[in-house]
DNA sequence: GCCTTGGATGGTAGCGCTACCATTTGTCTG
DNA sequence: CAGACAAATGGTAGCGCTACCATCCAAGGC
């Protein structure tokens, strides 16, 4: 029985259902979800009886509309299944996963285009804020994050000019350091491998660069990359290839993990030494790093963090205390392993 | 100047406006946008230039409220970072990426209580579609599924009594054919390792133990598991343990291939040749199997095709045609490889 | 030539909620 | 004890869109 309201909606409890039942104004029940310190005891007590009662749960697009804000997180990544950003996105979730914020994903391909069409999908539904990865957004995808009209937050890296707030590190920090660690131990003809050269792996590159050049030790020939996605079979392939450029290769510079683990399978199917005649670097320090035979070297990034980090500046900026310190730089750490151990 | 509409929404413009500029009712533009086919060619284009000149976007959250239909795909998976369900969700993303639905993915982090509750919250908004992993909810997750009144698909693995369809494949069997290969190779004291036994690692372990019942060589001492998250160090430390427990191991069945990956690294550690003194076999073929050294054997998954087959799904229920065949086994593959070769 | 039919278009009335602005009541001040 | 004020509650009017039901007009049948 019952066909109970309109001719749509299913006949779900609305908020006037729970009014009803309360005995109460509609609004008051509005004001006991959402702000329940503003109504009385008695009432709020009530009122949940008359939720539960009737398995009330508010529709989110009648409370965004009637609000013009719906209680989204909208978060812009370039891949869902590269691990460095599943992490990102994991601290997201984390964070937020005890407020009534959702999460809207949006995976832009590492292309401009794509980023723009979704931050204009995502821009529609008027979103409690805005988290993308990286800092070179194209000038139209810029101007929809600075009219978007919420808090905007470029995690990923740091850099000199953000839309609003920034948490991540210094890709450009964290190439020098690794190049500079393989040169400390003595390494020299050290090649960079890196795939999908998207801008962060670019400012790595010219980390490692620099301080090749710093040593005197820069030779173009030695960077090998490509615009494949990155994988482990593809870091084995590129290593074969920087090996046949540069048969006398001391070291490799590693523009990820999966790369360094492929570079260190194929020195062990050619039987070369590592780190004796091999020294290998990777980025990111993911947790196999440690366990290869030998463990691999690598830089530390706080991937986790900067998702967290990024959800707390939005959620402070929303309660309407932006934080001082719009930019949160996470830093690098190297890991220093067997792998360049000589 | 121009603080053009109301109080709220920020004078963004509304299918009003679009009317009004194009010189047609309101509900003419509404049907241009949804069903073009209803709107005479003259009209659409007038309607076309204006949307383009104001820059027009329609709300969804109006859209939805009013049409009792949120253009949502709710996902829920267990986990974000594991590389398995990252798959599963990309497919899903690039299916729909093409298509007016968003998608808005839940963590259940393995709890059917937050699966409960995330189901709520996915309900409320009248998704368009439901995709969840796994076919273990619990009672009243299941009857959530059932009222959804939307499409609902149960990925990763398939079952006699779908909610509404399924795609994914057989743990069991799955399971079996790894324990079997080893079978054939001639090990003989195999082992199980596995973290993280959530339902389909358990029917994994029961596929290896109907294997060695039936050979005879089951061994309770044979099973090593853990309800911590899998990881690449956690399958070395697992071995280590297992290989204590019973130092005469002579193949391991590994839950996944991060497992897998730890055990083949402690290998090397301890100087046990792989494949003569250890076979390993992995679950669900990741790209490093074939490359690491010696390659491994794993029991191929198609997690990708199970995103884009559910979506396919959920689309044609939509459409209508729901599929006749509701239920899709998409298999596994068994990849042989080094490490079992001897 | 009148009526039917169907395609194209529009008007009206909400969808379920909250912003805004009362209104009511109780408490405090001078 | 009047007046001021704050706290608690409610009414009204939308938010921007689409379902439903007209209305209109041209084409076709008898």
């Amino acid at each position: 029985m019952s066909k109970p309201r309109s001719r749509r909606g299913g006949g779900r409890p609305t908020i006037a259902d729970v009014a009803r039942k309360a005995g109460v104004g509609a609004i008051t029940v509005s004001r006991a979800l959402r702000e329940p310190g503003r109504v009385s005891e008695d009432l709020r007590r009530q009122i949940q009886a008359a939720v539960d009662e009737l398995g009330y749960v508010p529709d989110p697009n009648a409370r965004a509309l009637a609000s013009a804000r719906a209680e989204v997180f909208g978060v812009l990544v370039p891949s869902l299944t590269n691990n460095v950003f599943a992490e990102v996105v994991r601290g997201i979730y984390d964070s937020l996963s005890d407020s009534p914020f959702r999460i809207q994903i949006g995976n832009t391909h590492y292309s401009g285009l794509e980023e723009e069409r979704l931050l204009q999908v995502f821009g529609s539904q008027r979103p409690a804020a805005l988290i993308v990865a990286g800092i070179d957004q194209t000038p139209s995808a810029r101007r929809l994050l600075e009219n978007a009209g919420c808090p905007v937050v470029q995690v990923m890296e740091t850099g000199p000019d953000p839309v609003d707030m920034m948490v991540g590190f210094s890709h450009l920090n964290g190439g020098r350091t690794a190049a500079e660690h393989l040169l400390e131990a003595g390494y020299r003809k050290i090649g960079f491998i890196g795939a999908r050269m998207d801008p962060r792996s670019q400012r790595r590159l010219a980390g490692y660069r620099a301080a090749m050049e710093a040593a005197g030790l820069f030779d173009p020939r030695l960077i090998t990359t490509t615009p494949v996605p990155s994988s482990v079979s593809l870091g084995r392939e590129l290593f074969r290839d920087a090996l046949a450029k540069m048969p006398t290769l001391d070291g490799v510079f590693c523009n990820n993990d999966d790369i360094a683990l492929g570079v260190l399978f194929e020195c062990h199917r050619a039987s070369l030494d590592v780190p004796k005649q091999i020294g290998i670097v990777g980025f990111n320090d993911l947790d196999m790093m440690q366990v290869s035979f030998p463990s691999i070297t690598s830089v530390r990034t706080h991937r986790y963090e900067i998702g967290t980090r990024a959800v707390a500046m939005a959620l402070a900026a929303i309660a309407g205390n932006r934080p001082d310190q719009r930019i949160i730089d996470l830093g690098t750490e190297l890991i220093r392993r067997e792998s360049t151990a000589r």
